[in-house]
Order: structure tokens, then sequence, then C-alpha cells
DNA sequence: TCGCACATGTAACGTGTTACATGATTCA
DNA sequence: TGAATCATGTAACACGTTACATGTGCGA
């Protein structure tokens, strides 16, 4: 039995349990309220996760009948759980992470304050700024090579692509001056 | 038997076929070449995809021995797929395309020089840029009323998010000005 | 002869989507 | 009475991912 792979909806949940242990209705809250990605919130996809992340002692819910309506299960991650958190926090930032995973990338950002460490987040910073940079060198060659034919169109949006790297570069570099 | 839902890849292929018929394989490294958003190319996914177009009648293909070291099947799209294609590209851009889809709309984008339709196009950037900024709005809503004890980590990867949707207001109001 | 580029496909698997089911309590 | 909110879950379905299968011809 090899392994699953832990997605970014696991993280997420990983790291909003690790702030305060909740249920999945709260949960689902979150993701419906805040702009956290493209997160859904659905019943179908929230609580199967959370039960998958259970089996696999990442976290741990308990039945609280006292408050509610109806019984709420409230979860906690586990040591394990906390773990696995950090280990993709201080995960190296590959230049596919970079290419097609930007907004997994800021979620881990947003997590950072979990590790409380600094240095940790410089280099996550740095990495993630030198790595957007060199991505933008070739976006950039890519435009300057373009087929003469190509429509204006499709010129423009890469444009809109580049454009939004260089927003994550700026960005990047007035973070890293807050640690 | 309800009609599926066409995916964003469908659309892609059916944007690339259009522009110029082509085979699995030659669509499979555009996606590997060019940064079209996140798109991966691996046979797993475009080969069923293209399987499906055929079916469905949006794509017709038929295939080339003579060239190729292997037979080629050359797919070119039908009325049906170029209206399906004209549909997706005028379809109106709601708040949700926004907030989640940032990828297929600028997508819809590049292809809309099929439509040779600057009306069209104009139309596209205006609502496209006005949706944008109206989630801006309320990103920089939900920055202000961040709770108290917000770490500044999620602090800043909101502003990244803002920092993004920025970028792309921008660029829609430059783009404007070409048509 | 080894590996790479060409070229098309299938199978297993897991995940998210949509839609449905259930049921208590509060409020108009 | 009916609707909304709280709260958890399941079932069908389809898609993408990874890995595998197959086969030709060319260049080192």
């Amino acid at each position: 039995m090899t392994k699953r792979t832990t997605t970014t909806l696991d993280y997420a949940l990983l790291g909003l349990l690790h702030q305060s242990p909740q249920s999945g209705y709260d949960l689902r809250k979150i993701f419906e309220t805040m702009a956290m990605g493209s997160f859904s919130g659905s019943p179908g996809a929230i609580y199967p996760a959370l039960g998958r992340l259970e089996r696999e002692g990442l976290i741990k819910g308990e039945v609280d009948a006292t408050t509610a309506l109806r019984p709420k299960k409230v979860f906690r991650p586990t040591k394990a759980g906390r773990q696995t958190l950090t280990n993709w926090l201080l995960r190296e930032i590959e230049r596919d992470d970079v290419e097609r995973r930007v907004d997994e990338l800021l979620l881990r950002f947003a997590f950072h304050w979990v590790l409380d460490n600094k240095t940790a987040t410089r280099r996550f910073l740095e990495s993630f700024s030198s790595e957007v940079e060199g991505y933008l060198e070739a976006l950039n060659r890519q435009q300057r090579q373009l087929p003469v034919e190509t429509p204006l169109h499709a010129r423009l949006a890469l444009t809109a692509g580049i454009e939004q790297y260089r927003a994550c570069a700026r960005w990047a570099r007035k973070a890293l001056k807050e640690f």
C-alpha cells in the first residue's frame, strides 16, 4: 500500500486546524467567506477530506455535544499532523510550483506564521522571488520569440500572465522587508 | 442523458484546433512548451479529451498516413465545435469566474481573435475589468476587517492576492486601448 | 545497439462536483 | 407553517494524474 499524496486542501485544513481546532462546518464557512485561493468548501469535499486525515492520524476529532443544535465534531491536528504541515511549509520551492501552483505557494506562505521562524520565512521569500524572476525571464523570452503570426489577443494574454508574475515578484521583495 | 459539462481543457483544444488543425501529439507539445495556464498535456488527459470531443461531434479527426513515422490523426473543429467555442468566448463574465478562474478568463481572451470582432473584445475587457475591480473592493474590505489576531503572514498573503488582481485590472485597462 | 523523437493510446486510482438526505431549532 | 441556519454526511459521476504499452526510424 503506497501512501496517498496529500492534497492542497488537506494542507489548508491542517493549517486552519492548527490555528484553532474547529468543526467541518466552521471550516466550510471559512472557505466560503475568505478569499482562500479556489477552495469551495462544499460538504462533498471537506467532510471526506477530514475523514481521510483522521484515518491517517493527522488530525483527531472529538464530539462536542454541549453547545450546538446538532453535535459538533471538533478536529485538532495531531503531532504527526503538525509535522506534516511544517514539512510542507519548509519544502523546497520548485520551478514547477511557480509555473502552475502560485496559489498553493501563497497559501503556504500564509501559514508560515506556524513556524515562528523569521529565517525560514526569509528563505521562503527569497527562494520564491528568485524562482518567480527566473520564470519571468522565460516568459519574456517566450514573448520575444512568439511567431509573427501570433494574434494580438494571444500576445496580450501572455503579457497579462507576465504582469501577474511581476506583481508577485514585487510583492515578495516588499514582504521580505518585513522580516 | 444529460449533456456533460465542457471543461476548460476542451475549450483550449477547441481553440487551438480552430487556429490550425493538428494532432494530439502536436497539441501536447504546445501545452508543454507554451505557458498556457496550468495544462499538462499528459497523454492521459488530452487523448481522452479529443475522443470525447469527437464523439460529441465538436471535432473531427482524419488519419494522415503520408508524412509521419506513425500515422497521425489530425483533428479540426466542426461547425458545432466552432459554435461551442464562440458561445464560450461570448459568455457573460460572472464574479465567480474572476474569483476562481482568472486563468480561464485569460485563455478565453487569448482566443478572442477567433471572433474578429473588436466590439466583442472591448465588451469582454470592460466586463472583465469591472468585475475585477468589484472583487478588488471586496478584497480590500476583507483586508480592513481582518481580525486583529490575524498573523502578519496571512495579511501579507492577502495583499499578494490583491496585487495580482490589481495587475489584472491595470492590464485590462491597457489592453482596452488596443481595440 | 542504445536511446531518443515521433505518435497514440489504456488502466487504476483518487479527488472534487453536484445533488441529495437528515434533523433540530429559531424566527417571521 | 415555512424558511433559514446549524451540522454532518453519502452517492454518482467525470475528470486529471501517473504509469504503462506499443511501435517506427534516425543518429551516435
